[in-house]
DNA sequence: TACGATATTGATATTTAAAATCAATAATAA
DNA sequence: TTATTATTGATTTTAAATATCAATATCGTA
């Protein structure tokens, strides 16, 4: 099995076990949401207005609040992040792997994301929160800029 | 002169100064405000509601929107950054120094945040930045966890 | 399989912070 | 002093997040 594939079973386990536990309930609707999240948005930062709009293509009985209610979900259980640039809107980010962190750099010029992971910074972090007694349960580094393309474009 | 009188001048004329730039205009209600978020909110993270509340006491004719307008133009002239910790609510901070950038180590159980700074994390950053061609105006890093005294509670 | 308890759904309403509007007023330059 | 232009404060508007609720779907149990 490819890593890629497992991390798709365990994402899935991770959310029915979930359901169990919380004595939630599996639905359609759940499961339409859950496979066009993961399966189109991998990489991505999407609005649930976004996705909304997206699911409700092929399913158009689909309701905003179920889909902004299901990504909630998907955060609580710890399978998706909720991000904030800063434009108002809450922006939901499959989590793809268990270990490895990523921040972002956003240009504020073309609203552009690049992603990015440094283990130097994780460690200083972890450092840092130890020293303070902190117990680290999350943490998010942004970036804002020009990227080269913008600047490029301003001349 | 101490630095901290030093740096109150500097803060005073670059706000002056974006103000004669921009030719806008210098109000009793500007420095009302500019003296209050000075004096009172150092090294704090203040809501426009807080702020608003606290200046009403001593000057009770200032208007909300107005305090919402000053404290943006605090942050575009670069005296004051904004912060977002999640709660739905913007935050005002006084920039105490233009070199030392500080983070913040959040509790997510009783709203404690902790300040920190770490050149090492600076410096990282700005090197992931060179790599992708990004001229960084701004970052920020948020850790988000339990500190020790609601670690103790919690047993 | 049918039943009953309980969670979910989708439409809609409410809440809230941020931002816009505008007439009255204050600041500035000539 | 006057004319011009920005500001103020009250209020409204906007938009996202969240709450509400009747109808419906899920699921354990008989």
């Amino acid at each position: 099995m490819t890593p890629v594939a497992k991390r798709k079973m365990e994402r899935r386990k991770t959310f029915n076990d979930y359901i169990a536990k919380k004595q939630l309930k599996s639905t359609k609707q759940r499961d339409i949401i859950f496979n066009e999240f993961f399966n189109s948005y991998m990489g991505r930062h999407v609005t649930v207005e976004e996705l909304y709009e997206d699911i409700k293509k092929n399913n158009p009985s689909i309701g905003f609040a179920t889909v902004y209610r299901t990504l909630k979900l998907f955060k609580e259980c710890g399978i998706a992040s909720e991000r904030n640039f800063g434009d108002g809107k809450a922006r939901y980010e499959p989590i793809r792997s268990e270990t490895e962190h990523h921040h972002h750099m956003i240009c504020t010029e073309c609203g552009q994301i690049v992603e990015f992971a440094n283990m130097q910074i994780e460690s200083c972090l972890l450092q840092v929160a130890k020293l303070n007694e902190f117990n680290v349960s999350n943490h998010k580094l942004e970036i804002y800029g020009i990227c080269s393309s913008c600047r490029e474009a301003q001349r």
